[in-house]
DNA sequence: ATTTAGTTATACATAATGTCAAGTGAAACT
DNA sequence: AGTTTCACTTGACATTATGTATAACTAAAT
């Protein structure tokens, strides 16, 4: 017998409170992984900041790993890298086109450099984490293949793609730009270098 | 009153001991390190592995950071890097020094790939963890230096040299060879990319 | 008024780093 | 020979972080 027979329930208003505070969450790992505040970054130090208790963490993202996992998302869903993608490619020149998608990588990589850094080294020591993260690397690998596309048949290559894959990763950038400058600056020679070496295979494949 | 004057006592044979006990534990921190055995890489399994007690650990490296900076050391030291460096400034076409010196790295790097990877990520996230390793690196910052002075006055630029040093970095392999290829196959691609790259910039300097 | 579900407050289990102190044994000294 | 030195062991303990379990609390949904 079920003297209480289930009771539908949609949660409405509540929604917006829950939103609320997952954002608040994020925010505050965001903040700590940065750097902000203390080297610290552990789920007491993000709750605290926050200003829930640790067990919503666990409520809402229900680990360590979760959490570490949604704020990657979270960043690359929040961005306007969509965008700057979308207005690299309504270019004509294929090499207008490189350009532009190495530039929007550079400013997304830019705007969350410290605590991608931290995120993507968890990720390294957590395999499941990082399998997480990667695979949200997809779409950059769609783009750079899209890329070559735009530049000609000659250009289709699996090999192609993996450089300019790797060409535009975190780390390129991140190693390029080294512990001094700002991440954003290695864009230039990240160009630079895709160009020199895209040049380099059309004459190696072109026969003279 | 002392009755007991501190005696002179060198360590003597014992020191072969000592060193035994070490390289034992270094040899097994690197096993596990490269994930042999398990994931598991704390104190008591390196301990474990190595035939000795966690306090032995203590005794000899001072801390975990200790071992990993230790571990970091005996693998620079112990390898045929210098010998290949040398090989390779024995050259004369500063072209060929160039692809040796990149060879060299390629293979350094390569005997130590999975550990490599997960000291520096665990460098990342401490400070002075990531500040002892990257000062192992200045090495690899002179003997770019030295190639640009090879390839004639022109080249020697502090932003040729970071190029050359970023592309070299163990970060670069790892993600050029990605995670199915060997890293050494990274090798001719970071030549291709050094080459294009330094042809480019040799043509824009050069007036027309 | 009652149910639902996120949040809180507490207590607890587990595991890892690191410290402390007494004891052991073999090599180094006298 | 007997004694001293020092790395190594043994075991106990403090600290900190992740993760789990449970009951009380609260505001929104019924």
């Amino acid at each position: 017998m079920s003297p209480h027979p289930p009771r539908s329930y949609r949660l409405g208003r509540r929604q917006t409170a829950i939103a609320r505070t997952r954002a608040k969450v994020l925010r505050a790992a965001r903040e700590l992984l940065a750097g902000k505040g203390d080297g610290e970054c552990t789920l007491d130090d993000v709750a605290r900041r926050a200003g829930v208790t640790r067990m919503t963490v666990y409520n809402q993202f229900k680990s360590r790993r979760g959490l570490l996992e949604a704020v990657f998302d979270s960043f690359a869903q929040g961005g306007e890298l969509p965008q700057r993608l979308g207005a690299a490619f309504s270019r004509g020149n294929p090499d207008e086109v490189l350009a532009g998608v190495i530039d929007a990588f550079a400013s997304f990589w830019a705007a969350g450099r410290k605590w991608i850094r931290r995120v993507r080294a968890l990720g390294v020591l957590d395999p499941e984490l990082g399998e997480a993260i990667e695979a949200r690397n997809d779409r950059r690998r769609r783009a750079m293949r899209a890329v070559l596309e735009r530049m000609g048949p000659r250009y289709e290559q699996a090999e192609l793609v993996g450089v300019l894959y790797a060409l535009t990763s975190f780390e390129t950038f991140d190693t390029l730009a080294g512990p001094r400058a700002r991440l954003e600056d290695a864009a230039s020679v990240v160009l630079q270098l895709a160009r020199a070496y895209l040049k380099e295979v059309q004459r190696s494949s072109r026969p003279r």
